[in-house]
DNA sequence: TCAAAAGTGTTGGACCTACACCCATGT
DNA sequence: ACATGGGTGTAGGTCCAACACTTTTGA
């Protein structure tokens, strides 16, 4: 038995889910253009899902680490370069590839889109950023014995110029003796594998991330104004925020700088940068 | 070249990290049992590292879901079962085992020592509970340009009746333009393979969940006192807490029974419940 | 009687929420 | 002039840390 498990061996690949925070359309000449949510994804060109959209990843080599990988992956494919990235989850569901089983770690990478040329690259047809739209379509709590269970049905909803990419997940949260544990499934996708439930995954944890760490930074420019800050974060969190309250809170996290943007029919804004010399309270 | 990428094969394991608290001495009638926190290692009996202690783990086999193999290898080596665990991280360095590479899943379970009987079982000696005791050596702060660097040298002792176990680990953690990137090194270890990195980054991970959810009601037993519970909470976040305040914040998520525990020496206290009617303020 | 723990009340401060208000700009 | 966003002040409430105090028990 000992020497039967030596010879089980598995494809294992990294995948690179990427946020961006993009400007939307300026309804007039007086207000700021809306900022929506994006995520990269690249037209698979080879099989398997050939011809689908999905996540850029990558076989890991022999020999290669997972970080090499990644950024490999992203280079060669899109042409993206040296970002922040953190491990999310690694998938490991048999049947989650439908010719092999393949296992993949996955990775959450924020950046601004504006750093960036995207250029599709080898095995991709096309990568592009797509506006990210989750819509809850239904939602039961029902009581447990020890506990009590949500489900939810979400639509997700991915767009790019003409392109339209839907994917129904059902999310099924059952809290008992104290531990979440979440079950979820896929009822339709677009997209390709289980990218669906990587994405669901993916933007479960950068809400929790953005309240308690500073991540969201990864999103700015260099220079940037308070209220381009707070927009990022009401997209983020998904929910409004107060503007005196909100600058109380990022107040120490920013410097002011000496300029100002040119705008249109307001009072121009103060430019500001992270303060490189903010400590989290606690280590 | 796509063709090539499909050869890549890799050996894949998963491994548990089982912490709980145990009782250590009574030093004298009056006084309460202090508590320790404990970690679960078993004694390899095979290749590589055959008579090091390391997490009990097991390779990955065909078909066979992460779960599974971790259920399956907790219940095969140490006779545990049905048991609370998350995933933590994967770890994929191509030396992290000196034959061949071998990427391990880590995963994080918490239990009361009290409800399982410990039996060694297959590939394993022996399987014991190690009192954790990590210090830190040396700190040292310095500024980068773009933020700050804290290198840590942590020794870590791990203790069962006679047997000490030692590991020296060197944790850089650097804050830069907003993110966190952690490199652990380990500088002298006993444990197997790269066993002491994953225990470092595991109680940091506990550290942080036990703030802000309710997994350390996994290590209580059914009924229990609320200093019993403070305790735990204690040796979790490694600092004291207040009493009075203490009770406040858990109010909630407890249920008072009916029973008192028969002490000596003192007042008896109140048993009582996890609340399974419990909510999380926010889902 | 007394050491140890069980258990509760109070106070001041930090922080968060909500809202109100004034300022500066381009058309 | 005015719509729009820039920017700041304040009042009220909640939560938390720190401390003080009373109660109950077994030896």
């Amino acid at each position: 038995m000992i020497c039967q498990d030596t010879f089980y061996r598995h494809t294992v690949t990294v995948d690179s889910i990427i946020f961006t925070v993009g400007n939307g359309l300026r309804e007039s000449y007086r207000k700021l253009p809306e900022k929506k949510l994006q995520v990269l994804l690249a037209k698979r060109a080879i099989e398997p899902h050939a011809g689908k959209w999905g996540f850029i990843g990558s076989i890991v080599r022999d020999e290669e680490r997972f970080d090499d990988a990644i950024q490999r992956s992203l280079k060669e494919k899109a042409n993206i370069k040296d970002i922040y990235l953190e491990q999310l989850y690694t998938w490991g569901d048999p049947k989650r590839d439908p010719r092999e089983r393949v296992i993949s770690a996955s990775y959450m990478g924020l950046i601004d889109s504006d750093n960036i040329k995207l250029k599709a690259g080898s095995s991709v047809d096309d990568v592009k950023w797509f506006d990210v739209k989750v819509s809850q379509e239904k939602e039961k709590t029902i009581e447990k014995k020890e506990g009590y269970q949500k489900t939810e049905d979400l639509e997700i909803t991915l767009t790019s110029e003409k392109l339209v990419l839907t994917s129904k997940v059902k999310v099924v949260k059952e809290f008992t003796k104290g531990n979440w544990i979440i079950y979820t499934q896929i009822l339709k996708s677009d997209l390709a594998f289980d990218h669906a439930k990587m994405l669901i995954y993916a933007l479960e944890r950068l809400k929790n991330k953005v309240e308690y760490t500073t991540i969201a930074f990864n999103l700015m420019p260099e220079k940037f104004t308070l209220t381009e800050l707070q927009q990022v974060y009401e997209i983020l969190l998904d929910r409004p925020l107060l503007k005196a309250n909100f600058r109380r809170k990022i107040y120490d996290m920013v410097v002011e700088t000496e300029e100002y943007e040119e705008t249109a029919g307001h009072r121009p804004s103060k430019l500001f940068t992270f303060n490189t010399n903010w400590q989290p309270h606690v280590f």
